[in-house]
DNA sequence: AATCAGCATTAACCTGGGTTAACACCGATG
DNA sequence: CATCGGTGTTAACCCAGGTTAATGCTGATT
């Protein structure tokens, strides 16, 4: 069986008006989402109430809390729609017990898994070892698409940066290039 | 079949002394790592030559390059040992291609990877979310032996900082325990 | 049309951490 | 024993980014 199989046979359509969460940080939400349409945001909320942007989601992308789905802990970020969008979700448990029988499934599971490790080694070599003003750079060259979609506010956060110093360095960069 | 039984059959024992690189950033080098005994660092270069600290390895754990293992790109980051070590590693590809058709292997697997993934979570919600000195104390929580096994450096440098912040850090916090 | 809320920009000020360098300490090596 | 390299501490200086707040813009609501 294909996860595209699994998902037709037992996924349910949910939608969400623009500002509504799919779930938040603290919740139990043992769900996987595929995105249909629509632009989403996963993000942090500190204890002193600041706001980190940990993905931006788009159609055909997957998310959920794997935190809450294979550990039972609480989600430790929230999921907001950017704008109205359509998913569908499918118990984690379900793939995760079919895929103990069924190896398509299971492959096909761990090709998500091997390229959500990828990304998230990425991530960490940027946070870790670039400058905000590079980790900027590389989001423009990356994903130029992005700028039109979300406030500067939210690519701030995702750069782990205030808005504030984000439109310094934009000021910066736009200074050394007239 | 079981990792275990893989790794016994197919791997190849592989000894190191104190100093020595396992692979070095840069390196093409596809196979998994599963220490046996000794104490490793992951770390990154960054462009203008600093380091910076990806995680510790001890005995039972399991590493390797998923860029190189699975994306065929170059690895990311340097393994080095701390100390003399034992590895047995085995080729990434061989128990890729035997899950294809192994439940469980392919399930085994699949667990690594889930623990795998949320430990990066947690690493980036730290790295986006918490100063360093929190970051430092959460560490000191977490994980106490560190402190014995490691040079302060390397300390600083896994949590994203020099090792003059750690140093500025640790007064600051027994000034206010004495 | 008037109001209001959220966003982006800019300035002023502050702070945490980077940089450099001096110094002391220790273990290894000659 | 003397020396040397690596390590940790401390101080002085600097800068990127955080904080706060004022300003202007835009789009939504009434």
């Amino acid at each position: 069986m294909k996860i595209k199989d699994l998902v037709k046979q037992h996924g349910s359509l949910v939608s969400y008006a623009k500002g509504e969460h799919v779930f938040r940080q603290g919740d139990n939400d043992e769900f996987l989402y595929f995105i249909q349409s629509g632009f989403l945001k996963a993000y942090y909320l500190s204890m002193d109430g600041k706001e980190q942007v940990k993905s931006f989601l788009s159609p055909n992308s997957v998310i959920g809390s794997l935190l809450s789905c294979y550990s039972k802990q609480h989600c430790s970020f929230s999921l907001l729609c950017l704008e109205q969008a359509s998913l569908v979700k499918i118990p984690f448990d379900l793939l995760h017990n079919l895929s103990q029988q069924d190896i398509t499934l299971a492959n096909e599971l761990q090709h998500y898994l091997l390229m959500l490790a990828m990304k998230k080694e990425k991530r960490e070599y940027e946070l870790l070892c670039l400058p905000a003003e590079q980790r900027y750079r590389q989001l423009q060259a990356e994903m130029p698409e992005l700028f039109n979609q979300v406030t500067q506010k939210d690519i701030a956060h995702y750069l782990g940066i205030t808005n504030v110093a984000l439109s310094r360095i934009k000021k910066r960069l736009h200074a050394n290039i007239p």
